[in-house]
DNA sequence: GTAGTTCGTCTTTTT
DNA sequence: GACGAACTAC
């Protein structure tokens, strides 16, 4: 079999890893060395010359995005199916196996999964019920410690109060917690791990499956895992399956949800006849930027040891540039995407980073008023939407009668006249039987009846269980995106949302039409489950990126967090204070000071030719000023591979912000800008254009997203502001 | 039962 | 400066 294919792309230490015999591996692999490249070839090495089948082989990552690239690349490599491999995130394997094994789990057929907010909301609904002070018992500090106990692996009967009765209160609310979620049939995120890690612990037979199946455990981002995420792998390899694990020390940045970078230590102490690569050689920055990092780095302590280099020429220099304010920064980046853009450069090779999401702000506003397309990344993704849960609420309490978090939120909802009052009563009744807030409603009514006297509530609540019930019936034999359709439109949503503030509605309107295209795009990977109670799964564990095409060319904003295992071409790293960047909260700690550092790492690494550092004396921030010293992680390069920007004498207009007055902006400085890529829509439209919108009035096209009738343009209205419009539905015309 | 108002909080994020 | 929660007034 040719394996040049594999082996060829790679260089002497890539291949020595990716070729490394049977066995434990360990590969410490820098930024931009090619880690997942390594990953990807292993895979393909070991179908290939190892004779091990696809059928044998677990790999795991942490983002759906990595998994799907990940699958991808082992296909076009081997030019083949990987369909029998199973490759996906820690939840979404852990979910697979538990759909697989529900009853070994202890769980109900059907079981559903909480999000983050939909645990919050349970949590809250048990301090409440427990009749425990929000104040003391602070939901989300509750629910911070649900979370870190089962990440570590603990159940409730394993924890001791040691006397303190805040403890004993936790400990209770954990037991609370569990019993409400058992009574539901909902499992957490961190419940599926521990479940997932339990069914094997306590199935050894089961257990026994499985290892012979996956003799290969590949785990991507190993400086990630928690130690369930861990102990969940090794349980898997025991003393028979050949783990390889993939991980940078140096660019841990997740100490603060659970991630412990002490596994790699632990992974050698585990396995001591590992063996250990380090790639080291980077192919991705200038040799400057990576001096910048390492130079960074070596401040931090407790190093595995690394240090990146390249073959490439030395660049420009690294860029420091220290803004009179915030608003000063944003004109200063501004200046050099034009210069960027001027040259020849694309927008989206530009990145604009920084620790905080609420530092984008000023960088959108200037990129609007100097008409320049962005996007900004983070932020509430498509299945996390209020309307979308609502929606959803609907669909989950129709499938499971039982769910009370999907009562809870749409019983009320649009507005039926059910109130705090009737919902007391009835969480009361519910507590009282031990039953489902569903069953006590029906028991509750049925007992009103008699007497004939349902008040207003009951008769409300009767009418909200009548729905549900009719709707059930309704959609029964339809097609999944008929059924999310009609429940949509009969529910009184839609109603419910017209009345919402004109914009604000619509807009929600249109994201129930999409998800309704969302449920007829599907296509469930699973045989073994009914597509709807699938769908939902997909729902809550792939929370939906809003899918950035390729064709877009906007300027890149995001966290540094975001913006890991990414590269671009132009990096600003903005907001560089201390206190800001390393955060105020992080800097008495010796162990988040040096994750702020690693943080910092990140960001340089990011950057191929172009690396900006940018710091603000004065910052407004949550609306008082405050006066800051550069960041201490810009003392720690070395002077000498530093260019200092001098500011330029104030000739434009600085801090000057008239609303949306894009009017003004020279043509000539417009159309130089928008030159280069000449995108069009079906319609015709065009980055830069502008047009006339029958209630907006006029406006200038900022970005372009999507195609055929899902295209949306994002247009900025001299009156109204910035908006988005599906290009199908808004009558635009050029002006 | 709801609408309006003040108060307090404000890293980072995936699943 | 923006958002949610909690409180107050109708």
């Amino acid at each position: 079999m040719d394996v040049s294919p594999i082996l060829s792309p790679l260089n002497d230490p890539q291949r020595a890893a990716v070729t490394a015999p049977l066995g434990a591996t360990l590969v410490l692999a820098g930024a931009g060395s090619g880690k997942t490249r390594v990953l990807i070839h292993r895979i393909a090495w070991l179908i290939q010359a190892e004779g091990a089948t696809p059928h044998g082989i677990l790999a795991v990552t942490f983002t759906n995005k990595a998994a799907a690239e990940m699958r991808a690349r082992v296909e076009s490599l081997l030019g083949t199916s990987g369909g029998a491999m199973w490759l996906g995130t820690f939840h979404g394997l852990a979910h697979r196996l538990l759909r697989l094994h529900w009853r070994e789990a202890g769980l109900p057929q059907s079981f559903q999964i909480l999000d983050s907010e939909d645990q919050l909301r349970l949590v809250k609904k048990v301090v409440k019920a427990l009749e425990l002070d929000e104040t003391r018992f602070v939901p989300r500090e509750v629910q911070y410690f649900i979370n870190k106990h089962k990440d570590e692996g603990r159940r409730p009967a394993q924890l001791k109060d040691g006397g303190d009765p805040t403890e004993r209160t936790l400990i209770r609310l954990y037991i609370e917690y569990e019993q409400t979620c058992a009574r539901m049939g909902a499992v957490d995120f961190a419940e599926l791990l521990l479940r997932a890690f339990e069914l094997w612990r306590d199935r050894p037979q089961l257990l026994q499956h499985y290892r012979s199946r996956f003799q290969h455990v590949l785990v991507d981002e190993f400086q990630d895992t928690n130690s369930i995420q861990y102990a969940w792998i090794r349980l898997l390899v025991g003393t028979t399956g050949f783990p390889f694990v993939v991980g940078d020390d140096d660019q841990s940045i997740y100490r603060w949800r659970g991630a412990r970078v002490e596994n790699l230590q632990k992974f050698r102490s585990d396995f001591p006849q590992a063996q250990l690569f380090k790639l080291e050689q980077n192919y991705r920055s200038s040799a400057a930027i990576l001096e910048a990092a390492n130079a960074l780095i070596a401040n931090n302590s407790a190093r595995l040891g690394k240090e990146l280099w390249t073959s490439g020429a030395r660049g420009e220099p690294v860029r420091v540039y220290c803004a009179y304010n915030e608003r000063d920064e944003a004109e200063f980046v501004l200046g050099r995407i034009q210069q960027w853009i001027a040259g020849g450069g694309l927008r989206r090779e530009c990145a604009i980073l920084y620790r905080s999401n609420a530092q984008s702000r000023v960088f959108e506003e200037t990129l609007i008023q100097a008409r320049i397309p962005y996007r900004v990344y983070g932020g509430l993704r498509f299945f996390e939407r209020a309307e979308i849960k609502d929606a959803l609420a609907y669909i989950r309490l129709i499938a499971n009668r039982d769910d009370d978090g999907s009562f809870e939120r749409i019983v009320n909802l649009p507005v039926r006249g059910i109130g705090a009052r009737t919902l007391d009563v009835l969480r009361e009744a519910a507590k009282g039987a031990g039953s489902s807030l569903w069953r006590a409603a029906g028991t509750l009514l049925a007992a009103a009846g008699d007497r004939a006297t349902a008040g207003r509530g009951a008769a409300a609540l009767h009418g909200f269980l009548a729905l549900i019930e009719r709707l059930g019936r309704d959609i029964e034999g339809m097609p999944l995106h008929e059924q999310v359709d009609h429940v949509i439109n009969n529910s009184g949503l839609i109603e419910h949302f017209r009345k919402d503030k004109a914009d604000r509605g619509e807009a929600r309107i249109e994201n129930l039409a999409e998800l309704v295209s969302a449920a007829r795009g599907y296509e469930p990977e699973g045989e073994d489950l009914p597509p709807l109670q699938s769908f939902l799964a997909h729902a809550v564990l792939e929370s939906g990126e809003t899918q950035g095409s390729e064709w877009d060319d906007c300027v890149q904003m995001m966290t540094l967090h975001t913006a890991k295992g990414l590269e671009f071409p132009v990096v600003f790293l903005c907001g560089m204070e201390d206190g800001l960047f390393p955060h105020q909260r992080s800097i008495n700690e010796l162990a988040s000071l040096e994750e702020e550092r690693r943080l910092c790492y990140v960001g340089i690494t990011r950057a191929m030719r172009q690396l900006y550092l940018c710091y603000a004396e004065q910052r407004r921030l949550h609306g008082v000023d405050s006066y800051n010293v550069a960041s201490r992680f810009i003392q720690e390069l070395p002077p000498g591979l530093l260019e200092e920007v001098r500011p330029r004498i104030q000739l434009t207009r600085h801090g000057y912000a008239a609303p949306a007055s894009g009017r003004r902006a020279g043509v000539g400085e417009a159309a130089g800008m928008f030159r280069n890529p000449v995108e069009t829509t079906p319609g015709g439209m065009r980055l830069g254009t502008r047009v006339r919108h029958g209630k907006f009035g006029e406006g200038v096209v900022l970005n372009l997203e999507g195609q055929g009738p899902h295209a949306r343009v994002h247009v900025n209205f001299e009156q109204q502001g910035a908006k988005w419009l599906m290009l199908s539905v808004a009558r635009l015309e050029p002006v």
